[in-house]
DNA sequence: GAGAGGTAG
DNA sequence: GATTCTACCTCTC
């Protein structure tokens, strides 16, 4: 896929959250900091100070919280309106570089670089230095023919000074190239999780190297194509394509809840601000589905009963309408039982369409109110979230299963109100 | 076509 | 006492 003379990078913010919220507070710099998963559940992002302390990811904020203070640990709940926003604009500054941008995650894309590899190598240190001054993260460059090698290449930079944060694989020493592919485990490298870790293994097959040498043919019987891609990858085939389709292919929108939700009442109204965030996503992305899921879910953790009931419904047209959403989500209450405890529910809306197609194929759902989600959405903007909504989702106050974010910055860049203040003198 | 399983960030 | 969320792909039935 990659043509002639032209080699693949991967940018990569280094832990992107943590280093989001140093961009803005200068004071967390050098010392440990975690940022938590939404309703402040888990260890997200580390900085390199909190994983000294031995904190892993995935932690459950519970477990440390009691040491916090004595380690001298910052703690802060995600700010996703910030990063998204520090994410769209380094992405707009990797797209002066290429002709070919995939953004692959919120911190991370692959480009096309052009041009001989010496050239690739001057453009990904370049790059570097243009988002440290332009946004004030800190990027590392892995460059190679190939993603798998891109990742790798990446991961190399990241724990090794001497790059100076920019690795070009194909510019490596052979002898140094194969020796850190017979030090790194097949689970690190990407798309190798831990099942198949653990069969390769069983094979005798443990390091990268070995997994370089294996016979794409013989893993794609064992294993899968999956599997044979990121074999072809290893020996410099380039051969994992970028995701088909730019859009989404669905929506979903689920929260944890801070408190288990046991009453079919509160239920109500989880599902229909549930339904409205979906709504308000699907608006923005201008999207339209027309098929919605919607599921609660007792905690796996717990000893008691496990329960997911979920209903799979059509909805009557293409639509992004919140009143359509929120009563095709409320099809879920009658198999919510009183007295469960669900820690978790959600609403996925699937078989998207671009709204724009809408006028072609389909009358709208309703004609006299297919103005009300933009409204909704706009006044949501406006005056705050929690300033309008359908039902229970006009609360201003929490109740006791919204989400808690006890720890948040500041949105330093998306609120006017909350913009930094500069003083110079 | 739906659901399960795997993987990732 | 307490343990994220979103999205994709492939395989199987």
């Amino acid at each position: 896929m990659s043509e002639a003379g032209s080699s693949i990078a991967l940018v990569d913010v280094n832990n992107f959250y943590v280093s989001s919220e140093r961009a803005f507070d200068p004071s967390l710099e050098g010392r440990p900091l975690v940022v938590l998963s939404n309703n402040d559940g888990c260890v997200i992002t580390r900085s390199p100070e909190a994983k000294a302390l031995g904190i892993t990811m995935g932690t459950p904020w519970f477990r440390i919280a009691g040491q916090a203070q004595q380690w001298g640990l910052e703690v802060r709940s995600s700010n996703y309106e910030l990063y998204g926003d520090l994410s769209a604009r380094v992405m707009e500054l990797l797209g002066r570089y290429t002709g070919n941008l995939e953004i692959y995650s919120i911190d991370e894309a692959f480009l096309t670089l052009p041009g001989p590899l010496r050239a690739q190598r001057v453009t990904g240190a370049e790059i570097r230095a243009v988002v440290r001054r332009n946004v004030g993260l800190p990027v590392c460059v892995g460059i190679a023919s190939t993603k798998t090698l891109a990742k790798l290449a990446n991961r190399w930079a990241k724990g090794n000074p001497e790059f100076d944060g920019v690795c070009h694989w194909d510019l490596v020493p052979e002898d140094n190239r194969r020796s850190l592919l017979q030090r790194l485990a097949v689970s690190d490298i990407w798309g190798i999780g831990a099942k198949n870790a653990q069969s390769l293994n069983a094979l005798g097959i443990d390091s990268a190297w070995d997994l370089a040498a294996a016979d794409p043919v013989a893993i794609r019987k064992r294993f899968s194509v999956v599997l044979m891609r990121t074999v072809l990858e290893l020996q410099g085939t380039s051969c994992i394509t970028g995701r088909e389709s730019t859009g989404n292919e669905q929506v979903l929108y689920s929260r944890s809840f801070a408190a288990p939700v046991s009453t079919r009442h509160a239920m109500h109204q989880a599902l229909s601000v549930y339904a409205q965030g979906a709504a308000s996503r699907l608006a923005r992305k201008d999207l339209q589905g027309r098929v919605l899921t919607a599921f609660a879910a007792t905690s796996p953790f717990s000893s008691g009963r496990k329960s997911s009931p979920t209903v799979c419904v059509p909805l009557p047209a293409y639509t992004a309408d919140p009143l359509e959403l929120t009563r095709a989500a409320d099809t879920l209450l009658p198999l919510i039982e009183e007295g469960v405890p669900y820690i978790r529910a959600g609403v996925i809306v699937t078989d998207l369409r671009p709204a724009g197609a809408q006028a072609m194929l389909l009358p709208p759902a309703s004609a006299t109110r297919k103005d009300t989600g933009p409204l909704l959405h706009d006044v949501g903007r406006r005056f705050g979230r929690s300033a309008i909504g359908l039902g229970h989702a006009g609360l201003k106050a929490g109740s006791e299963w919204t989400m808690k974010r006890d720890m948040l910055s500041p949105h330093y860049t998306t609120k006017w109100s909350e913009l930094p203040v500069v003083k110079a003198r």
